[in-house]
DNA sequence: CTGTTAGCGCCTTCAC
DNA sequence: GTGAAGGCGCTAACAG
């Protein structure tokens, strides 16, 4: 299936070795015979075999990362805890990479684990817009498991949360303390499933009950630092004039650390003044000193279930149907969320 | 160097496939065989080759995970961003793994990247008492860099922080704050180079100064929680009676949150009842509603700074005498720290 | 119960 | 400027 160096030669009608020259970009090749190889390697998709390479070079270009513990208490840590467990259980090595939200590099990782060979992958995709990246790899036929976000409509399994349950969990018990003036914080430029549903199931249901008001609150920056962003959308919300809403949605608990803290910072009393409601239930959500209400996920669950897909596709004991796992969120009660003020006049 | 299958088989005398069915556990051999092929394996240290094996079965038993960011503003996550960034610009890939502070899994991950015949690692050792681990491991001439935390007096390179000065500046803070009759917390059961230091430095600077009364707080349970070790600790402590110290060093920002909620919660305020410092400069101390003093750690820098020694070490560029990289850690100084109330009577 | 043999895909020496 | 051939270490089909 997947091409090799003599599949490439073939098409090209060289030696195997004179296609490594061209690829390897080592030794002297005659300009149309270079480009016929790396036409023929384009065309076949070609990517070489990293451990066929590792055999013969004894290098195999991998570094192991040992951690005497992990950051744990965080929505991927957990989910990548989970995944690890249910991984090393059954003799498998994770290989992890973080996109850092930048669409060129999700697909620079997605090219680099072919070139390892990997049995499988599970990834949370960040955009829609990424979506070829994902139908490129799957032409290798190396099955895809998506965590918490997906691709619509892309045949894959997943393990996701009901984000729109989610969302109205939130607008339900916001409205039933009276708030009727709302407004919700999500990160700029999130354009994926999970805050996709997310926003609706907490915008239709507050539409339905006839809320007063609902406003986006949002600051155009990149996301590096999810609690600065909170911040600073509300610092900027502040400064542009006097506030009408009891209470904010944060679709991150780190949002809502950082819009917290720019309300405490503003003279606002948290939950008297305004409600905070925030998204994942962090540890630190717990120890904040206004603990935070919060909407809790099955973070470790859903790693360890989309490890179990995943490896149940790879030893061929996948269902030929697409399995969707939707777990359910949960609210967690706990102080940063009181009675609207403009219900109690 | 390694030990082959073949090694294994001339050592007890028959031949590659009899040796490789007793390793694999398949088929059928005579009781005496296999006694011998195992002691021969064991005798050589002998670990299958990954590549090889993968090559071979084409199936890698690796998966790749790709999030669409990490977890960063955390200790770890942020060392192991700096880690991925110098790694992936030569072209090397990561396998992470985390031992959860156990030993027995440290080690079984380091035999893991044995067979994955990894070119080098990075650890974060988590106690001395895993030395033979390494051991083992250096004896596959695999170079070892270590991150954070080291065994002391190891043949390999390392990049840590100046703990000790870590936690010194943190007694000296204190003390010109006028407090002295001070507590600190550190996770039960931690020994390591990294908090031994961060002891020491801070314990013996004060006892120079002629501090009053120095006591340690713990709550000696497992640690898959440092906020709610702090809290725990300190709920513990005011059980016990009334307290006289009026400051305490948490030795990590995650236990001081636990700490401070406590405190809080018993009626103390902070800082001006008690003062409270942490280490490490999570991104979450900016926002905690008492901004949290803390020691800030070049940790992305200590990341990369490891993965370039590393590299050099994988290239044969490396130093004949192997390199201590000491960075230098700097006091954050927020709002839970003020004037020692006993000071101002 | 044990051994022989061939080949996975790549890189590398050597020969033309 | 190009190609043929061999081997990295392991596994699996096939013999005995």
């Amino acid at each position: 299936m997947k091409a090799r160096l003599i599949d490439v030669a073939k098409l090209a009608n060289v030696s195997r070795t004179t296609a490594f020259r061209v690829l390897s970009g080592e030794g002297n090749v005659k300009e149309d015979t270079y480009q016929r190889v790396m036409k023929a390697a384009e065309q076949l998709n070609y990517r070489p075999n990293r451990y066929a390479r590792a055999l013969r070079t004894k290098s195999s270009k991998v570094i192991g990362v040992v951690f005497s513990n992990l950051f744990s208490g965080h929505f991927y840590a957990d989910i990548f805890k989970g995944i690890e467990d249910a991984a090393y259980a059954e003799g498998y090595t994770l290989i992890l990479g973080s996109a850092d939200e930048n669409l060129v590099k999700e697909q620079k990782l997605l090219n680099s684990l072919v070139e390892h060979q990997v049995d499988g992958v599970i990834v949370a995709p960040m955009d829609k817009k990424g979506r070829k990246s994902f139908e490129t790899f799957k032409k290798e036929n190396t099955p895809i498991v998506f965590v918490d976000k997906y691709i619509e409509g892309f045949p894959a399994d997943r393990v996701v949360t009901d984000n729109w349950l989610g969302g109205k969990l939130v607008a339900e018990y916001l409205w039933s303390l009276g708030h009727k003036d709302i407004a919700f914080c999500k990160g700029v430029g999130w354009n994926n499933t999970s805050t996709y549903f997310r926003e609706q199931g907490f915008v239709s249901c507050l539409k339905k009950q006839g809320v007063n008001s609902l406003e986006g609150i949002t600051f155009p920056r990149s996301l590096d630092n999810a609690m600065e962003y909170g911040y600073q959308a509300v610092k900027k919300r502040l400064e542009q004039g006097s506030v009408s809403f009891t209470a904010i949605f944060c679709f991150t608990d780190n949002i809502a650390a950082g819009c917290v803290y720019a309300l405490l910072k503003a003279g606002f009393r948290i939950p008297e003044d305004i409600s905070v409601v925030g998204y994942n239930d962090d540890d630190f959500c717990k120890y904040h000193p206004i603990g935070l209400t919060t909407v809790a996920q099955p973070k470790y669950e859903m790693g360890k279930k989309a490890a179990e897909l995943l490896l149940a596709r790879c030893q061929g004991k996948g269902d030929a149907k697409y399995r969707e796992i939707t777990l359910r969120p949960k609210l967690v009660l706990r102080e940063s969320c009181s009675v609207s003020p403009s219900a109690k006049m």
